[in-house]
DNA sequence: GTAGTGACTGGGC
DNA sequence: AGCCCAGCCACTA
């Protein structure tokens, strides 16, 4: 990674995920709103599938609209993404968030910027 | 420039 | 409940 890079969404996305605190998660459709993608849900998605190369994207707190592991096949092990989310006091039953709204994390309240 | 793809979303059958 | 289709935007070939 060069310091010469443009303005990447993926960055964007990064960032944002960092930014999720742990026993959290969030969906791809509120980040790519509070990028201004709106709908770019699958730019996040798509985003995220970079951040999997990275140390600190916890990619793991991202799940779906409907709080469902889309992703969790793109981990090193599809159990690795529950295991993750359980670990930091996230319930997960048949790959879905248990209390989604509860855990829910949205950056345009959360993190308010 | 066109076409295909995707860790999404919502609606329809 | 499950599957298919269309819309969405960015990336790659």
């Amino acid at each position: 990674m060069t310091k010469k890079e443009k303005p990447n969404y993926f960055d964007l996305v990064y960032q944002v995920v960092r930014e999720i605190p742990p026993g959290r998660v969030t969906n791809y459709g509120t980040i790519a709103h509070y990028l201004g993608l709106k709908s770019g849900a699958r730019m996040v998605g798509y985003a995220m599938n970079a951040a999997h190369t990275l140390p600190d994207v916890p990619a793991h707190r991202v799940v779906n609209a409907s709080g469902l592991l889309t992703g969790k096949h793109h981990f090193a092990t599809p159990t690795l993404m529950q295991e993750l989310l359980e670990k930091e006091g996230v319930k997960i039953v048949k790959d879905k968030v248990q209390d989604f709204e509860k855990c829910f994390w949205d950056p345009d309240k959360e993190l308010l910027i």
